[in-house]
DNA sequence: AATGAATGAGTCTTCATTCAT
DNA sequence: GATGAATGAAGACTCATTCAT
């Protein structure tokens, strides 16, 4: 059920109404309750199956990729796909964002382990980043992995908090790979 | 009324229980209206609190300061003025970025205005940073000021979510400094 | 369905989920409705089935009883039948005997008229032990049997109150006669 | 709330309706919930009542007894003491006959220790009455006065389940008695 | 100004029952 | 005859809010 996903995108997981999304898939209240256990049940499951959306889509990218080449065209790949994903259904997107920076003790640990299938081509990448003498050594992957999804998160936040205005999405993308190389400092 | 703000932090908006927040605070249930109409008074009136707390800190930082010299200087007093709030009242913090993040139509507006006093100086410092040809000029200040803040919110998201396992607290104001201002990127 | 017997001793009438009875007799949910309309009748036939097999069972023994000779021995005989079917089918006897003593307007009546095999029987006994002056003629026959009937009950909740601690099942007749004609007084 | 006892007395705990419950105790649905945690809660708190006042008033006749002779007149006293309590309230005492009856798990371990105020004089006059050799010492007086209770139950779920054809009420101390000490059986 | 009992709308959740396949 | 998805009434429980004291 889907349109869960929206409904969680506008209200959040607290201030959803297991009601209005049932309504709204075109079923009656009950109906839900034969698929998912709860409505945190549900939730899971919606932020579960975005998480894997983002990493199937990725890895049809990489397949396709001849090119893969340097550290650079491979993140801003990466968050092609997800840009894609997103775009695709906005809803689950900012489900996902909205509760993984809300760092609950509830949903933090399930986020973290539905993060992991994009996590791991994440991590590859900035392997090969650090070997090649691109980026830092001093953070671990898995720290700069991290920095990394949060900074792409921060620029999807700001896009819905200014309702669009700034900045679009699809110059998201590039904007969140110039960020995390470069800052916004002026190379020398 | 400032357990709300702890009990906030560690709830939200929606979760919050307004008698463990007057219990908390040694007052009966019902005292808490007596100063404030509904439960989203008083969650602004946090919110508000928690912004000029901040900025009110960074003022007087400012006054003190003889140094005031660099770009990186600046953002880092910035940071750690910042920061000096937030250990003493790390609950208020808590709230604030929590909602700040979740772009909630009922509170983003809110925040942003709450958020005035802490953006001014920011916006002067990073003007400044524009002119000496520091930083980034196809981005306006208002969009370089976001991210800065951002950013900062990120790694005290970070900070909380992994229960203070990465980064400590200390070290976040380098942190934001550094990567704000050259990104992960190693310098040519 | 006779695992619904399970069932419904473990759980009570109202306590009772359809589903689960299905599941735990090897079938759909909606295939209970062929065969019972409703959740009371499901609930009542299985009653009434607890009550034939004891009656049937004390049929059986009685035709094989040539002995039959004094009172104390009869009853022994009806009790052991009653414990014989309560072995075999001990999840239909805890449902019966928590229903009859639960004394709803809804059950009682069934559980009354089902009761009717096991009564007859019964009644004879005791007619004919009150006109050889062996118990007492100031109560009706029939209150005589309710009283026989509800110590028995008595003792088999005790068994599985006690959860099998005492009195052990085997006991439970000797105990029973004993008790219901000289009570717990010594003879002078 | 004591309301609570009429309903549950005519439903059960499980049919038991808790906005029935308020409404006729003249409250509003959630107002027992300020009292009661939840609807075993107040369930729990009407039996445990109950027993209350079945040994207090037993201590109160104990009192004023002077003659407080044989074994016969010991129980008879208990019994009227229960059987005061129960015509002042009779709901209390149905629900507490039903539930002690009903042997579920969730509640017999709570039955039992309500039970406390009223065993605890029961077994000292069953210790008295084997000590004089009035009764049959081969069964512990725990188990003795699990029989003694019982026996009393038996006849008021009688009364009860008949609608009160019989026994009446006034008559069932003396049958008990009667029927505990010496059964149906005459005396040779 | 403080209290806390009372409220009752609102929600999640359960489950007997139906019915198209 | 069997199925199991769909239903929706029903009920337990929560909690922001009010108000008489």
């Amino acid at each position: 059920m889907l349109s869960a996903a929206r409904h969680f995108a506008a209200h959040g997981l607290d201030g959803a109404n297991i009601n209005e999304i049932s309504v709204g898939a075109g079923l009656a209240r009950g109906t839900v309750y034969n698929y998912f256990d709860s409505k945190l049940d549900l939730f899971l499951a919606v932020i579960e199956d975005a998480c894997l959306r983002v990493a199937r889509r990725y890895k049809d990218r990489e397949a396709n990729a001849h090119s893969a080449v340097d550290l650079r065209s491979k993140l801003l790949q990466l968050l092609q796909a997800d840009l894609e994903v997103l775009r695709e259904e906005e809803d689950f997107a900012r489900v996902f964002v909205r509760e993984a920076l809300s760092f609950k003790p509830e949903t933090f640990a399930v986020i973290q382990k539905s993060l992991s299938p994009v996590l791991e081509p994440l991590i590859g990448i900035l392997k090969s980043g650090q070997k090649s003498g691109e980026i830092r050594t001093d953070l671990s992957v898995e720290m700069l992995a991290q920095i990394f999804l949060g900074t792409a998160s921060l620029f999807y936040v700001q896009h819905w908090g200014s309702e669009g205005a700034w900045p679009e999405l699809e110059s998201i993308p590039a904007l969140v790979c110039e960020y995390y190389l470069q800052g916004v400092g002026l190379k020398a």
